[in-house]
RNA sequence: GGGCUUGUGGCCUAGCCUGGACAGAGCGCCGGGCUUCUAACCCGGAUGUCGGGGGUUCAAAUCCCCCCAAGCCCGCCA
């Protein structure tokens, strides 16, 4: 290392022994990863009502938390992720009232789409005649109560649109290792148990309702727990639920949107109370439509399956403008996967807490700062070291071109650690674009197949070195690294 | 009304926690580059009161205070 005074700076410029060994340990499958670590993680994400399809404010949630994921895992860490799928609120209820008495006027036959027509609908009653009010919480009572024939009601309802759901994050290759179901935590008595003791606490209020007073915290508003016609509330269940994760775990991470962030602080401050576990709550903003804001009630919301099917048509006319040669089933492989890195780039890159307006013109985008962008320059590198050969890795590296790259590769394990530690998940976004940009920079002022001996050994590595190291960021961010695009 | 978050060239975004070298990219715009490792790429150019005003500091996009604007929240919904 040599050390330069520059003005008021001073530089520590790195060596090449550094540079040799950082090169050396990417060429290495699995470059970035962080030594094992036995916390045991919990991360919920999405965990979106069951009464429609995902819609593109809540893909904001799986990105994001999908991505925490794979950084973890690839920061040693054992993951659980997990979708608590919400089987008893009212919103449910509203929807089995749609099945029994609406009509589905037809559309997407899938079933996520189904039930947000029948659950769409069933508002629309509601609003036009109030008193269908009491037979939703009707169902709500029975339900809560076990009756058994309503149960069985709720949950092919729930499972009808969960499987679409399913289907739509599978697309996505975001990836649940369970699904935790609400109506669980009732079954099980996790909730009366969790509501005896928050009736022993100093802030409890009981009457009629159960409720407690936070207002030592800061919150203005009582805590409500459970309703005067004695049925439970969200916030019951959830306390139920997150006693069980903090027990079960070491860290409990949560995903929600920001519009989750007073009630995400009650629930905070109760397990304290409690002496359990808090969750880390990760908050993004939201999404919205140049128009206003989504509803799946009001039917407002552009949902995940069509800005998936759109961008991959337009996926597939740039494939085939760029490569007519292939089989059209090459073709369609190669834009599934460019569509799903588009989105993805395109939502994690922004910081969490910027809200963002959704617009189909930067979603259909595949030019500079994409997913696909990214992609091509992991492709590239894939065809020089085919072209290449066999080579013998050397370590000389001297032009800036180089250096930089070289510099920018050296720092990928620290990027994941960041990550790791901030909840972060754009940097690894950024990073990742900083990097190819640095390869392109590189590919531009730097022959590799046309130069010779150590030169073109050095170089060699240091593509390979860049392409491992895309790739295992390109997997990290859930996309695919493709190898000819 | 109160709370939280955001405000960076025409548009979009990084940097803000941990203050320092000309505020980095991208889109769009203007002008170039495919007999040369994949042009989903690259090069050059124009465009910035870092929302506004105070303050702290040798030094502020970054820290503090006030103001303005936008989004979200303030349900016996989730």
């Amino acid at each position: 290392m040599r050390v330069q005074v520059t003005g008021p700076y001073i530089n520590f410029l790195l060596g090449g022994d550094y540079l040799r060994e950082t090169i050396s340990a990417a060429l290495k499958p699995g470059f970035g990863n962080l030594p094992p670590c036995d916390t045991r993680v919990v991360l919920e994400h999405t965990s979106a009502n069951p009464n429609g399809p995902l819609h593109v404010g809540h893909i904001r949630n799986s990105i994001i938390g999908d991505t925490l994921a794979r950084t973890f895992r690839k920061g040693g860490r054992r993951v659980d992720v997990q979708y608590y799928v919400n089987d008893m609120g009212r919103q449910i209820a509203i929807v089995v009232w749609g099945v029994e008495h609406e009509k589905d006027e037809g559309g997407n036959p899938k079933g996520d789409h189904h039930i947000a027509r029948l659950y769409i609908a069933a508002n629309r009653s509601l609003e036009r005649d109030p008193g269908i009010t009491a037979q939703v919480d009707a169902l709500m009572q029975r339900v809560e109560k076990g009756d058994t024939e309503i149960q069985k009601k709720f949950r092919e309802a729930v499972s009808e649109c969960l499987e679409g759901i399913k289907e739509t994050l599978r697309s996505m290759q975001v990836f649940h290792t369970k699904f935790v179901w609400e109506s669980e935590f009732v079954r099980n008595s996790d909730v009366d148990r969790v509501l005896g003791r928050l009736r022993k606490l100093d802030q409890a209020r009981e009457g009629a309702t159960l409720s407690l007073d936070l207002s030592e915290f800061g919150f203005g508003k009582p805590y409500i727990l459970r309703r005067s016609d004695g049925t439970t509330v969200y916030a019951a269940r959830d306390l139920a639920y997150h006693t069980w994760k903090g027990r079960n775990f070491d860290r409990v991470i949560d995903v929600l949107g920001s519009d989750h962030k007073l009630i995400g602080g009650l629930l905070q401050t109760t397990l304290g109370l409690l002496g359990e576990k808090q969750p880390e709550i990760v908050y993004f903003e939201f999404v919205s439509l140049p128009e206003g804001s989504m509803s799946t009630r009001a039917g407002k919301f552009i949902s995940a399956d069509e800005l998936i099917a759109q961008v991959t048509e337009k996926a597939m006319e740039e494939v085939t403008k760029r490569r007519p040669e292939l089989a059209e089933a090459e073709r369609r492989a190669i834009a599934r996967s460019v569509a799903i890195a588009g989105i993805r780039f395109d939502i994690v890159r922004v910081s969490p807490e910027k809200s963002t307006v959704f617009n189909w013109k930067d979603a259909l985008d595949f030019e500079r700062q994409s997913g696909p962008y990214i992609q091509y320059a992991h492709a590239r590198a894939c065809s020089i070291l085919e072209k290449g050969g066999d080579f013998t890795p050397a370590f000389s590296f001297t032009t800036e071109g180089e250096i930089r790259l070289a510099k920018q590769i050296a720092r990928f394990p620290a990027v994941i650690n960041s990550v790791v530690e901030t909840l972060r998940p754009h940097l690894l976004a950024t990073y990742t674009r900083d990097l190819a940009d640095l390869f392109n920079a590189f590919y531009r002022d730097n022959p590799v197949l046309k130069s010779e001996g150590t030169v073109r050994d050095s170089r060699l590595a240091l593509v390979k070195a860049a392409q491992q190291t895309l790739r295992e960021s390109l997997e990290t961010l859930g996309i695919d690294a493709l190898s000819s695009m």
